[in-house]
DNA sequence: TTCGTGACTTAGAAAGCCGGAC
DNA sequence: GTCCGGCTTTCTAAGTCACGAA
């Protein structure tokens, strides 16, 4: 089906050659001269030396695998602990020091500099005109050329991922154009599909993986299909007891795949993991409901069954599932039966088979609409569980930040606890005993309240489950309820994404519109 | 029925900006 | 007015899922 009658760009933009230094390394006590390429790779790795990254020897190893291709013997045959990098760490430790001791005001019209840069840039390539529309475009910028940076034990951290061209580009736009060419080149390929809403589309040169330009979650294609996928996941609700009923009915089929098939949507249904697909050799060994081993199951009885796996991101993944329904139980203990540790639990099923399965019993639902309608009803359930009508502006943010946490544990929305974590908690502690003493109450409450948050999502981050799982009517219908201004639970942003729910005026008209000023948020 | 591919959504880390506390 | 930390935005990796071909 066409999504779109007209569609025109001016295509994507491309991020600035690299201009040599004139840097070197030494290699065998000598100097030696490299190549633009060979020296862009030096740079960026010395961009990350502060990082844990070079400290990781795969990391390391992938690095001087593309590095030495670009340099001459002998030093195409070095390993990383014979070559002195010191030239390139001097070099960025400078950049950076240069630009701390700028003034305030040189500092000031640099960032004036680039944002006009980027300004102008956006108004050529940021845009598109979707059906007479005007839209933003989300990433219009060519992704530059730089060291992979891939999550976890990716087999493929730190190998360099090459810069890409215009002729390597394809864009999706309408007939009026055959061809373009644009400052940066000509564009590769020119397609004219109109049931997709990509603007240009490339192949990674490393990973082999299609990277693609999108509509900005703002444009009307993009809400639309936002409110869809939230209308989705209420059917969920309005048919869960439907559900549930056929996957436990199904739990005890004969079939042995239509029981793997039942016991993978427990899971998804009753502790929201993912579903799992299977990866490939050169990628991070992580897994979902279908692809769980052996190893990943800690514990299995009828009082509980322990998980322990990484799931997407390389990101832990422990959970409990306490009282499962024990046909569950013998399921699982028949699936691993005689097998080892690196064994699949499941065979031959994957998201293909589970999606068949759900979309059978309710027309369009696939295993990821569990976790969205769960991620919402918890949020729901947690702001329908206490009258916070005559609670303070603050009490009811921090009541809402409450239920968006109660959402990202679900969803297990983890984070790397930042190094400065105990410290920043330490400076709060003291900041509220100083408020204490000078007899500040409106500051202690909200110290304390800031303190226990902090507390509280130390290992989750928020952000995601606002951005992608909360049905944001949830939030507004309570705001409306208890009397709280929408704006502040929303950064701009979202409040773009979603204005599907609640528009906002055109950016620039708000100030405009006297007496009270916008207010920030909290 | 399986498999590969292409389109689209979800994800955490890093960059960058901005507003509150002094 | 300044400074710094936290919050927001950007970036791009890593998932899901439908579809068409073999």
């Amino acid at each position: 089906m066409p999504v779109w009658k007209t569609f025109s760009h001016n295509g994507i933009a491309f991020p600035d050659p690299y201009v040599p230094k004139g840097l070197s390394i030494r290699f065998q006590g000598q100097e030696v001269k490299l190549s633009p390429l060979a020296e862009e790779m030096a740079y960026q790795f010395a961009k990350k030396k502060d990082t844990p990254y070079v400290q990781d020897p795969v990391f390391r190893s992938n690095f001087m695998k593309y590095f030495t291709k670009q340099l001459p013997p002998p030093a195409n045959k070095a390993k990383f602990e014979d070559v002195d990098f010191a030239q390139f760490y001097r070099f960025v430790d400078k950049e950076r020091a240069d630009k701390e001791s700028m003034t305030k005001e040189e500092k000031k019209s640099l960032a004036a500099t680039r944002k006009e840069a980027r300004e102008k840039l956006k108004a050529k390539f940021g845009k598109a005109i979707l059906d007479g529309k005007e839209i933003d475009l989300a990433n219009y910028l060519a992704e530059p050329p730089g060291l992979f940076m891939g999550r976890g034990a990716h087999p493929l951290r730190g190998s360099w991922k090459p810069r890409i061209t215009p002729q390597d580009v394809t864009l999706n736009i309408d007939e009026s154009v055959e061809e373009l060419t644009t400052e940066f080149g000509k564009f590769g390929e020119i397609v004219h599909d109109h049931e997709s809403i990509w603007v240009a589309r490339w192949i990674d040169k490393l990973t082999g993986k299609e990277k693609y330009v999108w509509p900005h979650e703002s444009s009307d294609i993009q809400q639309s299909r936002n409110r869809e996928k939230y209308d989705k996941a209420k059917k969920i609700g309005e048919n869960l007891s439907d559900l549930q009923k056929e996957i436990r009915s199904k739990l005890s089929s004969r079939d042995r795949k239509e029981r793997e098939v039942a016991s993978v949507c427990y899971l998804i249904d009753e502790v929201g993991m993912r579903v799992g697909d299977e990866k490939d050799e050169d990628e991070a060994d992580t897994v979902g409901a279908t692809t769980l081993r052996v190893e990943h199951i800690k514990r299995l009885d009828n009082q509980a069954i322990d998980f322990d796996f990484l799931g997407k991101d390389s990101v832990k993944w422990v959970k409990t599932l306490p009282n499962p329904d024990p046909i569950l139980v013998r399921n699982i203990g028949d699936f691993m039966k005689n097998k080892k540790p690196g064994d699949q639990i499941f065979e031959n099923i994957g998201s293909a088979q589970v999606n068949a399965f759900l979309s059978e019993i309710i027309d369009g639902i696939s295993a990821k609409v569990f976790r969205t309608y769960h991620a919402t009803r918890t949020v729901q359930e947690y702001l329908g569980s206490k009258n916070m009508k005559k609670a303070s502006d603050l009490e009811k943010l921090y009541f809402a930040k409450y239920a968006n946490l109660e959402a990202a544990i679900y969803c297990n929305h983890k984070r790397t606890i930042p190094k400065t974590w105990e410290e920043s908690l330490k400076k709060k502690e003291q900041k509220l005993e100083d408020y204490k003493a000078k007899g500040k109450e409106q500051m202690v409450a909200k110290m304390q309240k800031e303190i226990d948050l902090t507390k509280k999502t130390k290992e989750y981050n928020l952000n995601t489950s606002m951005k992608n799982y909360i049905d944001p009517r949830i939030y507004k219908q309570w705001c409306d309820e208890v009397g709280l201004d929408w704006n502040k639970l929303y950064t701009k942003s979202l409040q773009r994404k979603f204005s599907w729910v609640a528009p906002r005026p055109p950016d620039g008209e708000e100030e405009d519109e006297a007496p009270a000023p916008a207010k920030p948020r909290a």
